[in-house]
DNA sequence: TTACGTGCAAATAATTTGCAGTCCC
DNA sequence: GGGACTGCAAATTATTTGCACGTAA
C-alpha cells in the first residue's frame, strides 16, 4: 500500500483544507468511510464504492452496477454486488428505493429528497427542489415516522 | 340466473336510491362492472372480485388473495390470480402499489390517497386524511404527472 | 361455435444463501 | 492466524408464459 507518499507530499498545502486533501485521494477517503462504518475496506468494496460515488448522484440497480463493474474490468461477483449494496445501505452510504414492484434501486444521494420516475424508460431522477409534504397525519399510537417517500410518476406527453 | 326476482321485489323501495338496490345484489353489480370494463364475468373473476370488494378497502398481494381463495374453497390457480389482479388494475378497479422492492400490493381503494407502511409486519394502511403535497416542481419538458405516490414508513416505538 | 379464459407446469427474473477458499488486521 | 469477506452455484421468491382444455356469449 504505497498511496501514503502522495498524501504526505501534499500535506503542507492541504493543511488548511482537509476536504481538498481528501478529494485528492478519494480511495483513501473511501477506505476511511468504510472503516468508520465498521466495514473492512476490501478490494471489491473499494472498487464498487469508487464506481458508485465518483460521479455524483446516481440511481443504480444491482444488475446495472454489476454490468458497470464488468465493463470497468473490476472482477466482482453479482452476489457480492448485492451484499455490498445492502451493507452500504445499512451504514447509510446508500438509500434503497422501491419504485416498481420488481427490482430495487439504490440512490447515492442520502439527503432528504424525493423522486421523479418515468415508467416508460425506468428512469429515476432526483427532484430538483425540496417538496414540502404538508401536514402529515400523526403516526398511529406506538409508532413513529421513519421516512417519507414521495414518487412522482411521469408520463411522456404525446406529440 | 334467478337473482332478478329479489331485485324486482325491492324495486319500489329502491326507486329513490339506486345504489342501495345494487348493494342488494353485489354479484350482479360486479358482473356489470366487469362487462362494462370489457372483461368477461367468469366464475373466477367474480369469486375474486367478491373476495376483493365485499369487505371495504383492502391491501392485498397475489399470494394473500390466493390463500384467501383457498380458504374460501374457491377453486382458482395462482396464475389466474396474477392475471386477474393485473386485468382489474388495467380497467381501474384496483391500484397497484410499490412499497418494498419485492412483492406488489394492490389497493381496492382507487381514489386519490396515500399510505402508511409498517416495515416490521409488512402492513399497509390508507392515510386517514388527504395529505397535501405542497408545490410540486414542474414536470420536465415533454412530461406530465401521471400520479403522485406518498408512502410514510413507520417504525414501532420501543417500549 | 369460437374467441376469450383458465389451469398447470415449466420458464424467467431478482435476490439470497451455504460453504469452501481468500484476504485484511 | 483468525475471523471477516468473496465467489460460485444452488436455492428461494415473485411473477410470467405456453399450451391444451373449458366456457361464456
Amino acid at each position: 500500500m504505497n498511496d501514503l507518499t502522495p498524501l504526505n507530499v501534499r500535506n503542507a498545502a492541504a493543511q488548511h483544507d482537509a476536504s481538498l486533501a481528501r478529494r485528492g485521494c478519494p480511495v483513501s477517503d473511501l477506505k476511511d468511510r468504510l472503516r468508520k462504518s465498521g466495514l473492512r475496506p476490501t478490494r471489491q468494496r473499494i472498487s464498487l464504492g469508487w464506481l458508485l460515488f465518483a460521479k455524483g448522484d446516481r440511481h443504480i440497480t444491482a444488475e446495472s452496477l454489476f454490468e458497470e463493474a464488468m465493463r470497468a474490468r473490476v472482477p466482482v461477483s453479482l452476489a457480492t454486488v448485492y451484499n455490498t449494496l445492502h451493507q452500504f445501505t445499512e451504514v447509510g452510504l446508500l438509500r434503497q428505493l422501491a419504485v416498481d414492484g420488481s427490482k430495487s434501486y439504490f440512490d447515492t444521494n442520502v439527503t432528504d429528497h424525493h423522486h421523479f420516475f418515468v415508467e416508460e424508460d425506468d428512469q429515476l431522477m432526483d427532484m430538483p427542489m425540496e417538496v414540502a409534504v404538508g401536514e402529515l397525519p400523526a403516526a398511529p399510537a406506538g409508532m413513529e415516522i421513519a421516512r417519507v417517500d414521495v414518487i412522482v410518476r411521469l408520463r411522456r406527453l404525446p406529440g
